[in-house]
DNA sequence: ATGGCTATGACAGAATGCTAACATCGAATT
DNA sequence: AATTCGATGTTAGCATTCTGTCATAGCCAT
């Protein structure tokens, strides 16, 4: 009842929103995910076919099936018929964004999505596969990253952790870098993810890097001069969208890509490990 | 300047439309039928099937799916796919990176870069400027997050404390929620941000900061279902791309929206305070 | 006309999508 | 605690959709 927004809104109503809108209050857990999704997908909905819908959504394919015969579908078939008739079949999806894509919000909106397809440019580069090669062959992988993208680092850390063993966590303040004492690993590499300026304590760090021999792969943005001289893995993100303050989305999303480049160098030991990871989280008591 | 074809109508270029151009010119006859009808039935293409096209253009199945190879797609449910990224195909330069956009990761990239454009439509919602007026009028604010998103969470933590003052990082875990005990602030606010499935305690927390009068944001993924029923501010991003680890950059794209929105309830307090920051910094001597 | 070439189609097998029947799980009731 | 019932998943089978192989039709140059 408290989403009633949406039909004052612009949005016509459809056949399915009204089924959906019949269905609802009495739905099972399963059937309240896919009523939702289906709400919030109803315009690319003609795309998709029970598995991927049952993908997406995290239930079974025959509880989709089941949940379009309750609300009176034959099947995937008759409920792509009944958009098709209806002309709700699609184009409203992008054309429904462009609409909300006014105002301020949608401008910063657009432009870390443009930022984000600007990441193209650096996956295409060869030093990419460089970068992936170093991340995936090194024996240890030290991650660092200061102020408002440290949570990011943080991040990218833990799910490159989910993907290979041996990555670390490092700040320059705490742990000292003892860890970084010529020792046991011939073959270290580290990120280093440095988009905000004044975070004076990078460039050492980078130095002192190399001097221990390490690759050293750095993410930063486009101001960045003094980065290429240590490395030629340098990429770049666009962070200036002129916010108040920066967004990091862009960043995150290339974090994403290098993650996924190198469980990608390892498809099966990915898999396993990240089949793996929620009975550990469970094991361990944490969740 | 690069938007050359609004010379030749109104068409938005959509990666489909540019490989037929592409392909253009050096069509069989039958080819020739099946590219202007595309062309003029984008919009319901992704309801057809290989027979019904065939059907409705006088060719085989067969060429039906020899021109989608021609055109590069590995089959109809690869033209589905394209389909659903559409939006992308609307941003400013798009023309230029859809070249490089081929491929696994450049799937990846336009599927994050959608996302981030699907966040218009929460936005977009009269819940988002109540969601703002309650962290901004709040006398303190509380943030947290699990697992994987708990860097984003923090990160947010450190932009929005820019912006306002009494913004604290909680984790059930080691906090122990003692800030929470019923005491000096009247008018707080909880931000959740939960979208990993297994997180489990999140439900209870939400349930917590309900019983201690808070107000509640909750920022999570499609699926969730049992948000909506404790507060009305809840938003979505999308965060499954189908990579081995899915991307958190829409995720973070939301939230720096909501520091601008919030920074932007009182534009000159926060101006001074990002001024103010990096001197601060210094002063601090950390950087 | 003949030969070589490409475009197209017919058919069959592979792949994928859909659902019925049974199995399992968990919550509510006794 | 035992029982029941509904929700959900698993397996398996049929239906549909897609594509590889081979055959035929049309075209062009000689």
């Amino acid at each position: 009842m408290h989403i009633m927004n949406d039909s004052d809104g612009p949005t016509p109503v459809s056949p399915l929103l009204l089924r959906l809108k019949a269905a609802e209050g009495d739905l099972t857990k399963s059937e309240a995910v896919l009523a939702q999704w289906f709400g919030r997908n109803e315009s690319t909905l003609g795309l998709e076919t029970g598995a991927t819908i049952a993908a997406k959504t995290g239930v079974s394919e025959i509880t989709v099936s089941r949940f379009l015969r309750r609300l009176g579908y034959r099947g995937m078939a008759a409920l792509r018929e009944d958009l098709q008739t209806r002309g709700t079949a699609q184009l409203n999806g992008s054309e429904f964004y462009l609409r909300l894509l006014d105002g301020e919000l949608g401008t910063l909106i657009r432009r870390d999505a443009e930022a984000v397809l600007a990441i193209g440019t650096q996956v295409a580069r060869p030093e990419w596969e460089q970068a992936i090669e170093a991340i995936h062959s090194a024996d240890a992988v030290y991650v660092t990253g200061f102020q408002t993208v440290r949570g990011a680092a943080e991040d990218f850390r833990r799910r490159l952790a989910i993907i290979r063993d041996h990555v670390t966590f490092v700040a320059a303040h705490d742990s000292g870098l003892a860890e970084w004492l010529p020792g046991r690993h011939a073959n270290r590499c580290l990120i280093l993810i440095d988009t905000v300026p004044y975070a004076r304590e990078t460039e050492p760090i980078v130095r002192l890097a190399k001097t221990a021999g390490m690759k050293v792969v750095v993410i930063t943005e486009e101001l960045n001069t003094w980065a290429a001289a240590y490395t030629p893995l340098v990429f770049f993100v666009v962070s200036k969208v002129h916010a108040y303050v920066e967004s990091s989305g862009p960043l995150a999303s290339l974090l994403s890509l290098v993650t996924h480049s190198v469980a990608a160098r390892d498809p099966e030991t990915a898999k396993a490990r990240l089949a793996a990871w929620p009975t550990l989280l469970r094991e361990l008591g944490l969740f």
